[in-house]
DNA sequence: ATAATTTAATTTGACGTCCAAAATAATGTT
DNA sequence: AACATTATTTTGGACGTCAAATTAAATTAT
């Protein structure tokens, strides 16, 4: 149960309701979002003049809508978030590089930029304070001032521990515990925080989705990696430290193949790409795998010579299939989700690892439970860590906005609208 | 988000944490229940005419407390919930028969009644049936009509599905797809709900920890079976259909132990009594495991004879801790916990587990994920099922109290109070 | 005994939210 | 130009909480 309610909370919370329902459904008349939100005219226009008040929201300026001849009565006046009531920064931290994306408060992208670094063999608090140096260049390019941030949300490969505000432990490092939200608060004065790179494909396809997402879902990440985002009533689940949903490093077999993280039998080691190209290669499965990234090239051609009968190439997406399968399987008889959401480039080969995947779920839990769940797969576009990291930013936004102030430094105190 | 906000939803919320602070700490005055809640003394005292009023919450009639000599000014008058305000059924559904009591809203147990059934051979319908008649006589024998029980909660070992209200697969059945809730609603006139027993064992360690349990936490129940009841941002997690967290039939070994679900390689196959049993007289793992229960003298003479050092024995705890280790692992890796209960008979014998159980986390999850969990024992009390399913119904009842007019018929509508 | 003190609980008046109904605005139709 | 239609705003009332003042019921001091 939560708290005490009074009109404290119901105010924030239809205003809330309100800026959400722009945010999934876009630009749209007041008795519109009087529909979609169950309040009434009066008070959609009452919330509507604080928030226009508060800059949040604006009435967009267009000529009344005449592509309908039968319509009659006053024309709609549409309202739409204002975009530049804040802006935010998104970045996605992978083993090759970082990508940052400046966005307003509309969703739209104002400036992104990628810069290469070659993640793996540094120090911890070099890569720290190298990457605040980053967001600060960013900040000057954009001729951005502290305030003019509202915030900055971090996504990662690995095992990131969101109270700390570090990277614990990931393939794109050598080293553990690299503190990251630290150096950027440090350095630019905007709050900042850093969640798994899965989670955040699992915000995209949900976004896309217009958060048509109600029980229980897990979008799984095929690729370099095996990554999940565990969708629990609606909302992405992160964990007690925002270490979930680890389920390319869940055990598949106790002493099984040697993974990245150094520990033998993890479910990436069978199925992720360099796990699959080492299986397809017959190379020992107890040797470390290598650091970098496999060339998606090589991952083309492994596939295509699967489908032209390799029998070694195609023995490896099956042995890759009964991992997910074995994988799935459990994480069904833990969760009894309702939906599975198979992601990332991996799945351009799902034609080579589905009938394994399926017969291990068949095989690894009682037809009772995984009777229920359906699997689909999820559009592959390559941005979807970014735009998931943007929609999870955004929301965060929506849901702090009204516990202080005006939300950005309007640019100078001193001066007036014209 | 939730929908909209308005003074019916102030009203029912702070009604609610009203109630729920009695419920979890007990007959209290006024002046705590707005400490407690956060409301102002004068809301609190609206509230709880209107609640008194209501017949939900009464006035103690009780001698001012005289235990504090020191103490001054108008002496305290406690507040409680009304034990007449409903009654509810609590069930529990085990192999060897049915346990029923009949609780009032101050949650006192008024009466209870165990029947022994052997469940295992029935028909699907004649057991729904002959469930629902015995809940008529439960009825009958404590003078109850339909309107006199706000609800029924059934807690049952196995998969159940709380959408159909039956009982998916359980070990106690050789049957599938029992119906139970459509039966006894059908019979009584009374709304009736199913659940797992092990999330019921949840519920009731939540409840004897006064709800303090506020992010994730797994209990794990060892004993005839292995069970878990997950609890996420501090609700019991029960999953799309309700048949989550089957722990023990979550696969440990492809292709492993024979389990009594007819599949192969569940932790259960390993871990419960029988597995244990099983293992410790070397007989093949292959075969179908008994269909009853295993005598917990044979347990316990089991565990002494491996704390005199019986090398079989002592194996076989090891390999169940192994198992339970690997799914712990696994579990951490997906859902990232800050708590882990073990709980029931079997965690007697956990001096003769826990060493392979923690080294098989050690070995089945990143140190990153694993270092942050607490691994705790609950007290072992046998009514752990009965008691959290009261729990859990009440919790419900509280909930729903106010979508509706009174709560129970009161006993004539014409007659008047004296 | 009576007044002062202390703590609990209630009453009173104000404030903030939403909403229904009435009024107003802006267009199309006749 | 009057009427119809649809969108939005205005008005007045309802319902919840809260702060402050008041009342209630005890203990302590005089």
């Amino acid at each position: 149960m939560r708290g005490k309610a009074d009109s404290d909370l119901v105010r924030r919370q239809n205003r809330h309701i309100v800026l959400e329902a722009l945010r999934l459904h876009g630009p749209m008349p007041r008795v519109e979002l009087g529909r979609i939100t169950g309040l009434s005219p009066a008070s959609i226009t009452t919330i509507a003049n604080q928030l226009i008040d508060d800059k949040a929201m604006l009435e967009m300026d267009e000529a009344p809508d005449r592509s309908d001849p039968t319509r009659r009565g006053r024309p709609t006046v549409r309202v739409n978030l204002n975009p530049d009531a804040a802006r935010i920064i998104a970045i996605k931290i992978s083993i090759d590089g970082v990508e940052l994306a400046l966005v307003n408060f509309a969703g739209e992208i104002i400036s992104r930029k990628n810069i290469s670094i070659a993640t793996y063999e540094m120090q911890p608090e070099i890569f720290g304070t190298g990457l605040a140096k980053i967001v600060r260049e960013f900040f000057g390019e954009n001729k951005l001032k502290s305030g003019d941030v509202a915030h900055i949300g971090i996504a990662t490969q690995g095992v990131t521990n969101s109270q700390k505000g570090t990277i614990a432990w990931s393939p794109a490092f050598k080293a553990r515990d690299i503190p990251v939200v630290a150096p950027i608060e440090k350095e630019t004065g905007v709050t900042c925080s850093i969640a798994n790179d899965a989670n955040m494909i699992a915000e995209g396809v949900m976004a896309a989705d217009r958060y048509s997402y109600t029980g229980t879902a897990a979008v799984v990440f095929m690729g370099y990696g095996v990554g999940m985002g565990l969708v629990i009533d609606g909302k992405v689940y992160h964990g007690s430290t925002g270490a979930a949903a680890e389920f390319g490093h869940m055990n598949h077999i106790p002493n099984g193949a040697f993974c990245r993280c150094s520990r033998a039998g993890c479910l990436e080691a069978y199925a992720s790409d360099y796990g699959i190209l080492r299986s397809a290669e017959n190379r020992s499965d107890q040797l470390p795998p290598p650091s970098s990234a496999v060339d998606p090239a090589v991952m083309l051609a492994l596939e295509n010579s699967a489908r032209a009968g390799d029998a070694n190439a195609t023995a490896a997406y099956a042995k890759a299939g009964r991992a997910i399968g074995f994988g799935l399987a459990r994480m069904i008889a833990l969760l009894n989700p309702d939906r599975i959401v198979l992601a990332g480039p991996g799945t351009r080969a799902l034609d080579l690892i589905e009938p394994a995947l399926r017969a291990a779920i068949e095989e690894g839990v009682v037809e009772a439970l995984r009777s229920q769940v359906k699997i689909e797969t999820a559009p592959i576009y390559t941005d979807m860590i970014i735009t998931g990291t943007i929609a999870a930013t955004l929301r965060h936004l929506d849901s702090t906005i009204f516990s202080s102030g005006p939300m950005i430094s309007q640019t100078t105190p001193t001066e007036n609208s014209s």
